[in-house]
DNA sequence: GTTTATTTGGAATGAATATTTCCTTTAGGT
DNA sequence: ACCTAAAGGAAATATTCATTCCAAATAAAC
């Protein structure tokens, strides 16, 4: 029988990707095919069933569950948890995450280099991922409103003080609603219909501005939503919504990719608002 | 039997938000229950199976399979299927990204485009200038502080609210100077010798940070900065600093490799600090 | 207040799917 | 070249899970 790795395997899926990286070699063959189409589409194995990904890695199905089992785990039903449980992006808590972290410390990488190598990559995905023609759209609904106003609250808030520094040096009239000591319904009822929301938001998406973002749309107000998730409670069909990803390391999520949104959102409804000025003028 | 739709169900999650909304009031009341539950926890549809979603949703099985057909889906795992496409992070539509592809061939390049890449290079140097030993040295001094003090306006500012957030959630304790409203020598007054000023400073270098950073080196409080140059003012030979430089595209800087650098910063100082903790402890 | 239609819960059913078993193939060592 | 041990494939098996059905309960209509 394979070699059956004795030791509790990892629970999260951000241990289990270096402790992939260090027994690679000792693997076969079709174990390692497994091993690099896991590691590469983790949303395929959170996703579809033995069969399905069999097909698609080009091995039979035992060889799935063999696999799961040589790390470890009592079947691939018991691996694929893991792996769903790291498509919730509900984090671990901090104390477990530095836990992490020491663990996986041992490998060459220096922590430097694994969050420039997370950042990078989120940020090749960011330019993947969003459509130019959804930012426009989105530019365009916070430059002709008459003034805009910026919601987030937790990992979200630098954004949201980056997005008003940004937007006010570029003259696009905006306020933080984060920090106003009202309640929601007093703040909804600040927007006009000529104003907009801007929504920030990633997971665990916290009550208060999704609640927000529900009375703006119920009163015609238009919303435009930055977030991680199109299945984000704050991402509508009628409303403007960016979706960005941060890669993470052992439970971290960086902002850079978040950041480098932010200041083309800013940017670009800097231009239009211009445009629009400009043809006012003449 | 139930009422069923018999026009096509939506097929994308984006769809379905707001087909809900309106059909709400017509649903039987464990079928709202359902509703407002599918609404806030999508993950948990697209991941988990009829019997824990039921239970986490207070309703019988049947009821979810009810709801899905009431919506004019042919049973639950026909409408769980529209969750979890919803969850991989769907692409930018294939004539996008020719287009895209196609316009940066030819040096038309996209706003997006333009600052992921300047946001890329930016990290590639960051880990290029920037020593693990002088990280290591920094989270060193603010592992031991008995309070951190954060500073920094402007630009600076989303870095200075992403430090506190991180560096707070990893249990290191820590207060933003920023927003107080004293002046510089009050706040000074407040730091000790055995607290550790973090000063967050780009050019144009802001006169508050700057006197702040002279003030406690004159009062041997230590200080870690970061920074864009080490010609900036605030770093000086005898202090722990980072530096970052950020690309720039025509006259706007971004904040991706500087986030980068914070959450290492942050994450470091953390690991750091749970390691002298426990060597307390024992 | 009685009857009728709708909704609801719970157990039975049947399909889908993971897992195991056994046999064949491949590779490594002598 | 032969033997042995590990690896891989295919089909049988066992389990899990969605679905259906029916009876009980609730709400609506007359």
């Amino acid at each position: 029988m394979t070699k059956v790795i004795q030791v509790a395997p990892p629970r999260v899926f951000s241990e289990l990707k270096p402790w992939l990286q260090d027994h690679y070699q000792d693997l076969p063959k079709r174990l390692q095919s497994v091993a690099v189409f896991a590691m590469h589409n983790p949303e395929v194995i959170a996703l579809n069933t033995v069969a399905s990904i069999s097909d698609q890695v080009g091995v039979t199905p035992s060889a799935m569950v063999r696999f799961a089992k040589s790390i470890g785990y009592q079947g691939f039903s018991d691996m694929q948890t893991v792996f769903q449980e790291s498509m919730r992006h509900m984090p671990q808590p901090y104390a477990e995450r530095l836990n992490s972290m020491q663990r996986s410390a041992g490998r060459e990488q220096t922590v430097l280099s694994q969050f420039t190598q997370a950042a990078a990559e989120s940020i090749a995905r960011l330019e993947q991922n969003v459509a130019e023609s959804a930012l426009l759209r989105a530019s365009e609904q916070l430059a002709q409103a008459r003034m805009v106003y910026i919601a987030g609250q937790g990992r979200a808030e630098p954004v949201v003080t980056y997005l008003h520094y940004t937007l006010v040096k570029l003259g696009v009239q905006s306020v933080i609603l984060s920090g106003m000591h009202h309640s929601m319904a007093d703040k909804a009822r600040m927007l006009k219909t000529d104003d907009v929301l801007l929504a920030i938001s990633f997971s665990p998406y916290t009550a208060n501005t999704r609640e927000l973002v529900d009375i703006c749309l119920l009163n015609k107000t238009k919303v435009v939503a930055l977030t991680d998730s199109t299945l984000s409670p704050i991402a509508r069909a009628d409303d403007y919504h960016l979706e960005v990803l941060e890669e993470e390391v052992s439970g971290f999520r960086g902002l850079s990719a978040t950041m480098c949104l932010a200041l083309c959102l800013a940017v670009e409804t800097g231009r239009v608002r211009a445009e629009l000025d400009e043809k006012l003028n003449t």
